[in-house]
DNA sequence: TCTCATCGTTATACACTGTATAGTGTTGTT
DNA sequence: AACAACACTATACAGTGTATAACGATGAGA
């Protein structure tokens, strides 16, 4: 039951926004901190040192505490992920342009752009427990909301949530790779590697000559690239739609 | 020039059954192993193990060696992981059935995915870097040449490409999920999650109707799911391709 | 043939990770 | 007043990747 237990106070932490109860009376000594707060400390250090200098004793010092004292507030570091995850992606309003399907996937998909923007790590984080806060849920329930009112067909709605979301991040983590490149300077090995590369085969271009044909985005416009990118995805995920079975505009 | 030399011999490890040279003389005692064996081992302990299981030690002491006798053959642990993801990614032969884009598309994510779930971890690693290796390269030229042979606009490729990728991966990963949920039982944490969120918030269906609504794929058809979800997408994105811009089979 | 740089391999060590455990002191309930 | 519950610290442990130094075997240049 100790494991259940753990599953449930993390769901609640969750949700603590959303009409979670906190259950059960408390005894102890006043907590010095709000679950909040060990989350803004942790997001910080995931935006300033990434994903990979986010440790419990990072988020720990920078609030004062030991690394054990996390524990009560956030449980495990899976759940810190978990909770820091879903604290950094709030969904923005914006109003749908309702001129196309593929100008509203392209919109929903700019807007999680600029999320990833902020916070890249966001990107690099597995995709399989996304769904889990109330936050992603949210993101899903906009998009979804953008395929009812186009009348997209069921079946098809779940491929393309997967399609435009791997879509942009993707995107963001390309991005991130090449703003790392550009600033920090021991982040380039991607460029160094595919120099490498270009120098040891030598006839790389003969032997994939399709890959060699796609348009690479010039050195200037890489920021333009990840929307570029996104936006042909959801035109191409738009015209598809509609040829499977979409009306009118809501 | 240190780590330039580092890059150099990685990539030419990575090419080395693609006509790439070994460079220079040798001088020292033999090398007891091979590039390829200490691969075979690093593959064989990821199926086992998954990605948390495949540790530097874990791989030598397999091959009966120190932890440190695999720099001078792979390098890095970043780098052997390179390594090992395109050892384990051979692309397999098959016809096009030539008989419509979204079919030819579909194929060759059934194939991909047939090589995801032979090994799981390759689903689980980082999108970013998977243009490395000559196999991925492979992969992906043969992607390229099903949309070259059906006309698909090149501006439009790229984002196909990742696309159909992610959905592939995407699959791939909630497959593998599902799989060790059924069997060993400790990673049913995913399943215990969701059952804890519809306990907490309790209207979860009333306040998100449309993920609720998805088509939930049912505990017994699990194994089919994944396929479904890639031939869903790749009809999707080629009528998209067709309707802006795609001509008759070549 | 002798010499020496080169390289495979081991052993040790270091910084770092997540977290189990025990103990301390504060709090609310009984 | 007594006790259970809880925040918090300190310590410890099993891991991780890898830097470093030493040892031995090898092949090239003299």
């Amino acid at each position: 039951m100790g494991a259940e237990d753990a599953v449930d106070a993390h769901v609640r932490r969750l949700w603590r926004h959303r009409g979670a109860e906190p259950a059960g009376p408390r005894r102890g000594p006043r907590p010095r901190l709000t679950v909040d707060e060990v989350l803004d400390a942790a997001v910080e250090v995931a935006d300033a040192q990434g994903l990979g200098g986010l440790s419990t004793r990072a988020v720990a010092t920078r609030l004062g505490l030991s690394a054990m004292a996390l524990y009560p507030y956030v449980g495990t570091k899976e759940h810190l992920l978990a909770l820091a995850e879903d604290h950094a992606s709030p969904l923005p309003p914006w109003p749908d342009r309702a001129s196309s399907l593929a100008d509203d996937l392209t919109t929903w998909g700019e807007h999680l752009l600029d999320l990833y923007a902020r916070h890249p790590w966001l990107a690099e984080l597995p995709w399989a427990d996304a769904a889990g806060g109330p936050n992603q849920q949210d993101w899903l329930e906009r998009l979804l909301e953008i395929l009812e009112r186009w009348d997209a067909r069921p079946e098809s709605r779940a491929a393309v949530v997967t399609a435009l979301y791997a879509v942009v991040r993707a995107a963001a983590q390309t991005s991130a790779s090449y703003a790392r490149a550009g600033a920090s300077g021991d982040d380039r090995a991607w460029l160094a590697r595919a120099d490498a590369t270009r120098r040891v085969v030598g006839d790389l271009a003969e032997r994939y000559p399709l890959a060699a044909a796609l348009p690479q985005h010039a050195a200037q416009d890489w920021r333009d690239a990840p929307r570029a990118s996104v936006r042909h995805v959801a035109e191409v995920l738009g015209r598809g739609l509609e040829a499977t079975g979409v009306r009118s505009p809501g």
